[in-house]
DNA sequence: GTCGTCGTATGACATCTGTCATCCGCCACT
DNA sequence: AGTGGCGGATGACAGATGTCATACGACGAC
């Protein structure tokens, strides 16, 4: 049998994150080195523990899960990276595949599968939810330009124009035009419509 | 030492919840007799396994946490009730303690108060975060009134006022009215942003 | 028995939002 | 050299939204 396999886990709210180490601490093969609770800090850990897999959960503060992994894909290409979610939004699996995600697990799937995924992509695989990964690709690609996508979240909160045009340094005008190309984009009717339907798509 | 607490644990993550499970299978006072993924299976699950303490996260399918353990308070007043949470709002808090619960922590505590707060609610004690308490404390009571609560409710997806007006059997006027109002009463200047702050306190 | 509050409704008004046509400069592609 | 997309802007218009005054019946508190 080969060594115990190294795992960081990066989960902002710590009785989460504790039960996960308790649940993979279970198995014999795997041991949990680190744990960090901000995005910010998974490559630094990543690199002082020298980890085989890292385990990211997305909603973070510091940075995503996702950005994380772009920057773990990118320094230390030899580490595995398994991104858990709560959300199957499958633009946050379309993002994360991008950023060299090995395995994409949403967080109501069997917890049995937490380890499975670890060991596979060990073992060169690649783990995501068939269901998940159609709907993804079905869906195509995020529709809203840069900008677009930039106004819709400073939107979200319940901004007027004038607010967002202040802050984005824009004119009235033209937030208007980019919320309303984003509004039919999305074929729905109002901007909060359209927030909700790029938050679940994941394309915020 | 007395014979093993029966905890019922209720959550709709399956990772997390089995996570918690193996958590709290960690303790040697403490046993996990029933898992639900739903609020509307709590009450049964709690009877038929006869279980000492009820672990209840809110957000859940069926029914939420907070209705669920009005349920187990009012059915079966023995069973302790542990209210588990991602979101520490002031206004959960609240709700929760006048559906009957015992205990009230945030999924950021650290993960082994989940234990203790098991074993102290089994006790008599009453655990809740004190900051929280304080804050709840601070913002008062809900300032909405029911109908004000549904209207905002159903308007947090964008929905329109002709729909809204439709949905819930109001003149459209009557729908401007009651979203002026809690609008007004919210502080803010449009319906988003009272949806907003309505979920960050917990009032929605 | 009156006062305040809630739920419901109307009408008028001002402002905000969404749409559309049109324009400019820039850059990438062909 | 021309085409098309993107970022940015303006102005006009229609419709949605937010405010306010006002009204009425029900109900609970005092």
């Amino acid at each position: 049998m080969s060594p115990t396999i190294k795992v960081l886990l990066a989960e902002d709210q710590s009785m989460v994150r504790e039960a996960l180490a308790a649940l993979l601490g279970l198995e014999d093969d795997i041991e949990v080195v680190a744990q960090v609770a901000r995005g910010d800090e998974v490559l630094t850990a990543a690199r002082e523990h020298a980890v085989d897999v890292a385990l990211l959960d997305i909603e973070m503060p510091g940075c995503t899960g996702i950005e994380a992994a772009a920057q773990v894909h990118k320094a230390l290409p030899a580490v595995k990276l398994v991104v858990l979610t709560t959300f199957g939004r499958p633009g946050y699996l379309r993002s994360a595949m991008e950023a060299g995600a090995d395995a994409f697990l949403v967080k109501d799937a069997p917890a049995a599968q937490l380890a499975q995924a670890v060991r596979k992509v060990l073992a060169g695989e690649r783990v995501i939810d068939p269901t998940l990964a159609a709907a993804a690709l079905a869906e195509g690609a995020n529709p809203l330009t840069d900008r677009e996508r930039e106004v819709l979240r400073a939107a979200a909160d319940g901004s007027t124009n004038a607010e967002l045009a202040a802050a984005l340094h824009l004119s009235q005008g033209t937030v208007r035009n980019y919320l309303s190309t984003a509004i039919q984009k999305l074929a729905v009717r109002n901007r909060a419509e359209a927030v909700r339907i790029a938050r679940e798509k994941g394309w915020l």
